[in-house]
DNA sequence: GAAAGAAACGAACGGTCGTGCTATTTTGAC
DNA sequence: GTCAAAATAGCACGACCGTTCGTTTCTTTC
């Protein structure tokens, strides 16, 4: 305990930080072909382990994916949310929410948002896993309502604005848009996407 | 050759009857855990059947998947497009789809669509099981947008509506309505959908 | 460099997967 | 009732699943 305990950078030593790779790689096959097909081998392979050495990281498989799902809602928020609130209060940072929460659909994982897979996976399902995604997933769509409120309280959106439909209809927009462009490929999708989210920023919009 | 080969009444005597049984049973399956998650043990145990009994009516697994979606797509059709049909052309034959489609999510399958499912599950897959997804799909938002078409033809909507764009955005507030209710669980969802549906529909609506 | 601790490996387990093969039962036409 | 054909069951296979355990290799600290 006298030790200066130099170099704390992260966390640890050296499992901390294969861990992390463990997940990236994880997070890549969750977004790809969802959480469920996540099999502890195929992911040891990915990240050149060993099936035991990649499983001495985690207490189950159901821990494996709910590390997945926190290292997805982490990189969500690096990706989209931080980037976000650089830009000034109000619609400005709804526009870049929207701009950048569509480019983490398509550009970001290799496989789209490992959260719309995972909906779709554990909708009728009980469980640890279900119960992180529902929790993220609540915890974006509270970030939207966020940014809807400051939009009213900056006089861009008109005041008798009902966020959770605004957060309702922008979350359900994304979605449609990602299975446009992933899964139907539609070449106009992404332009699609742009103007619903146009419509539905003037529909909300003040009118002065 | 000379048999007349009499009650061909609708494909086949015992094996085409077990068959849709099957069938039906995997639509349930697929509906609640996603096509990915149907595995033929669990499906035989359903169905009352040996593996290898049920087994014999396929050719492969993915053969079997097909079926599945196309036993989904016709009872699509039982369930949504062709009671939408009985309604008047125009208007109220939106909003039959919009209710029936609403309801279609929630009632019919136990657990909801099973192309939204399939959506994301085969989005990152190649092969003939994503093949008939995307091909369903296509159907379903190609029947939308007949419809739209035709509203607008009886007047009901504007003559330069957007009846691609409509499609997409009556596709996107499903999906998220789904999401919504089966994986959140809100409560309100429901309205939520609703009063999407109420707002693209004025504002495709013809301004006399 | 030695000792202690962390990290990764290799082999094996019980189980289930999809898929063949052969036998047995059930069905339907005469 | 007979008999061929259709439908189903039984069994076995190789592969892979998640998981455990004992051993080996690497890091770290003195």
């Amino acid at each position: 305990m006298r030790t200066t305990e130099v170099s704390r950078t992260t966390e640890a030593g050296k499992g901390a930080s294969t861990r992390a790779s463990v997940l990236g790689h994880g997070l890549d096959v969750a977004s790809e072909l969802g959480l469920e097909s996540l099999t502890i081998g195929s992911l040891a392979q990915r990240s050149g382990l060993s099936k035991s050495g990649l499983y001495a990281h985690f207490a189950s498989k159901e821990d494996l994916q709910c590390a997945v799902l926190d290292a997805g809602a982490q990189r969500f928020v690096e990706e989209v949310m931080a980037p976000a609130l650089q830009e000034p209060r109000g619609l400005p940072r709804i526009e870049a929410i929207q701009r950048l929460w569509m480019r983490w659909e398509t550009d970001v994982l290799p496989g789209g948002c490992p959260f719309v897979a995972a909906a779709a996976d554990y909708d009728d399902r009980e469980g640890p896993v279900r119960d992180r995604a529902v929790h993220h997933i609540g915890r974006m769509l509270d970030a939207v309502e966020r940014a809807a409120r400051i939009t009213v309280d900056e006089g861009h959106f008109r005041g008798d604005l009902d966020v959770e439909q605004y957060a309702f209809e922008l979350w359900s927009i994304l979605v449609g848009y990602q299975q446009h462009v992933r899964l139907l490929r539609r070449p106009g999708a992404r332009q699609r996407a742009q103007r619903a989210f146009t419509e539905i920023n003037a529909r909300a919009a003040a009118t002065p």
